[in-house]
Formats: structure tokens, C-alpha cells, sequence
DNA sequence: GTCTATAAACGGATAGAC
DNA sequence: GTCTATCCGTTTATAGAC
């Protein structure tokens, strides 16, 4: 139970967050990360103890907001061919986002080496996501046809988010990932659902082009 | 014109592969290159001034060899649908290339940063890559169905194969790239070629499963 | 071309005062 | 909880001998 009154943590977090999205783990210095927050980074180390640590800390916390985000979607809506639709809004979801979804894409390539503090959680994290994802085209696996490969398949859909995401970080105003996830998930649900046209035209529709933000 | 005489030079960047790739750039240190090819640190600044400049030449080095390699491929392979036979063959290659391929996935990743020293590179390749991939597909576009659009298509491959080799570098033993891309590209090419079935067959055949090391 | 020696800077972590 | 001061290891890069 992490109750309340720690804001100076959340505040560490945060900052921890921009930092390490900005110059990735290994280049980011604790001291950057304190003079974002106001303190020493003597002070720093007060509330986590070492580096890798807060390491850790940043990434369950990312993990956390995704989790809540995941849960207010539609219960109805994580299975079957439909999970497109809200991947495709998590795609959007990220791009608005911005430099928070770099610190996945920057730690995510940086803990590919044989002793990357964050590589086992990136193992672990990748056998959830993907697992999860499997579990959603399992359950609405009667409305696939027959021969498709869900395990594959949820690897795939993975594969095909990160990868977008890369191009997008590098190139921001030259590359359109919910263009290019939006015309991949149709093609998908083509080629593997038995009734296709009502989920693309969902998918069509779902997340206009330039979010109007003044509706409600 | 690089000519002959400096196999020093073609030692160390070999080792800075290898060492870039099992820490990553900020990490590695010229000292633990040094070490892999037998000289001290200082003799090593001798042929590459600084960390920077050996990065470069690692990458260019690196880069060279897809091309070698690309260019073996036969001429008339290298467009339309045909093409991702020629990708799964490469997809195939970097797994049995394994810890070579982790200096992209790693460097990649870690260039995802304001001021990484290979960020330009990286975005400079993923263009010439993405538009090399559009470009082979245009030049077979009258076997597809009218309505692709390469330039998203192009976008979307090159994303699979990343985003499969960031899975497959994190878990080897249980990710199968191969079989994943094989499956994905088989999908690929019945909704978007004209004519699909005898590419698919080549699909199936092409990269048989356990290469046989044992035949020639 | 390669070495030793060293400069110069940086980063994580600790000790102890307030 | 936060600070200052400091220790100690690491790293890139340079100087100069051989």
C-alpha cells in the first residue's frame, strides 16, 4: 500500500520519466533528473536508493497508466476482431502522448544487451502484452476463420505497433502510425474475420484524423 | 578508396560490433573494444579519433554488408510480391546472424534520443529503407490489387520485421521469427496480390525450417 | 602504430550536519 | 527530508616516448 503524502515521489517520477524518454537510461544522470524537481540529488536518493531502482519504479508506474487506461475501454470490446479497434485508439492514444511513449521505445531497444538493468522486466512485460492480446483473439476466436494462428498473430500485432513507433520517434511529421496501424488492422480483419465489413467500417470511423477536442 | 593494408582497422570494427551490441553504445567503453582486438585503449584512438567517428564507421560497416548480401539476390526478385520471399530469406539470415543484428535493434532503440550521435543515421536509413521497400512494390504494383498503398505497405513491413526482432532478441528460445513473418506474409500477399497462390507456395518452400547445415 | 602515463570530467553513492 | 562535501570508480581524450 503506497497511500498518500509522498508527492515528492510522484514529482521524482515524472521528472525520471521525461529524463529517461529524453537521453535514455544510461545517459540520464540522477543530477538531471533532481534539478527537473527542485532538489540535490543527494535529496533524490533519499527516496530511491540507487539508480536502477527508480528505473524499475518509472516503469511499473508507465505500466500502471496503462493499465487504467486498458480498463476504462468497453469490458465487451478487448476480444475478438474488435480488439483492433481499441488498439488502433491506443495507437492514437500514444502518438498524442508524445515523449512519454519514448521511454518504452528508447528502454525498450537500450535493454536488448546481456545486462540492462530493465531487460528482465522487458522480457516479462513482452510475455504479458502478448499473451494478452492472444488471450483477446482466443476469446473471440468464432468469429475468425478457423485456420488463423492467434499466437502468431497477437506477436504479430504487436510487432507492427512497436515497429511504427520507432519510424514515428525518429520522424514525427513524416510518418502517420495511425494511418499506417489503421490500414494494416483492416487489411487484417479482411483476410481472418468471417464478417469483416461492420468492423471496418468501426475501424473507419474510430479516431478521426485530427481529434476535435471541443465537444463536450 | 579504402584500399588494402588496414586489417587493424577492419579488427577493431569488428569488435566494436560485437561489443556495441552486448552493451549498447553509452555502455561500451573503447577500452573493452581495445581489449577484444589485443591493443590498449590509446592505440585504438589511433585509427578512429573519437567514440563518435567509430560508431559511424560501424554502422556504415554494417550496412555495407545488407548490401552485399542484397545484391546476391537475384535481380528480378527484388519487386512486386515477390519481394517478401526475399525478406523472409532475410529475416532467416538475421537469426542465424543472432548477436550481429542486436547492434541495430540496440543502437536503434537507444538513437530514439535528442542528441544520440546515430539518431541522424537511423533516420536517414529508415528513409532510404522505407522508400527502397515502396519502391519494389511499385514496380510490381500491376500484380496488386489496385487499391494498396505502398507507401503505408512499405512502412508497415519494415515495422513487422523490427518489431519482431526486438521480441525475438529479448526471448530467442521462444520467439520464432520466421514463422511469424512467413505467417504474416502469407496473409499479406493473399489480400493484397492478384493472384496469390503460386507466391505462397514459394512462401512455404523458401527457408525450410531447420536450415540443413549438412548437405554440400 | 603502439605504448604508458596522465589529464580532465563525470557519475553514482555515502557520511554527516541541519 | 534535504543539504553540502567528498570518495571513488569509470571514461574519453591527449602528450610524448619508443
Amino acid at each position: 500500500m503506497v497511500t498518500r503524502g509522498d508527492a515528492r515521489r510522484e514529482q521524482i517520477l515524472y521528472a525520471a520519466m521525461v529524463v529517461f524518454a529524453d537521453h535514455g537510461y544510461h545517459r540520464a544522470s540522477l543530477a538531471g533528473i533532481a534539478e527537473h524537481v527542485g532538489i540535490s540529488q543527494a535529496g533524490l536518493l533519499h527516496h530511491f536508493p540507487t539508480k536502477p531502482r527508480l528505473l524499475t519504479a518509472v516503469l511499473e508506474a508507465r505500466d500502471r497508466l496503462d493499465r487504467e487506461w486498458l480498463a476504462e475501454l468497453d469490458p465487451d470490446g478487448r476480444t475478438g476482431p474488435r480488439l483492433l479497434v481499441n488498439l488502433l485508439r491506443l495507437v492514437d492514444r500514444n502518438r498524442r502522448l508524445g515523449g512519454l511513449v519514448q521511454i518504452y521505445t528508447a528502454l525498450a531497444g537500450e535493454s536488448v544487451t546481456d545486462d540492462h538493468p530493465a531487460r528482465a522486466w522487458f522480457t516479462d512485460r513482452y510475455g504479458r502484452v502478448t499473451a494478452s492480446v492472444e488471450a483477446g483473439l482466443l476469446a473471440g476466436a468464432d468469429a475468425l476463420r478457423p485456420d488463423v494462428d492467434c499466437a502468431l498473430l497477437a506477436r504479430e500485432v504487436v510487432a507492427v505497433m512497436d515497429g511504427l513507433q520507432l519510424q514515428w520517434l525518429l520522424r514525427p511529421d513524416e510518418v502517420d502510425m495511425v494511418a499506417a496501424f489503421r490500414d494494416y488492422a483492416t487489411r487484417l480483419i479482411r483476410s481472418t474475420a468471417l464478417d469483416p465489413e461492420p468492423l471496418v467500417a468501426l475501424l473507419a470511423s474510430a479516431v478521426p484524423v485530427p481529434l476535435p477536442a471541443h465537444a463536450g
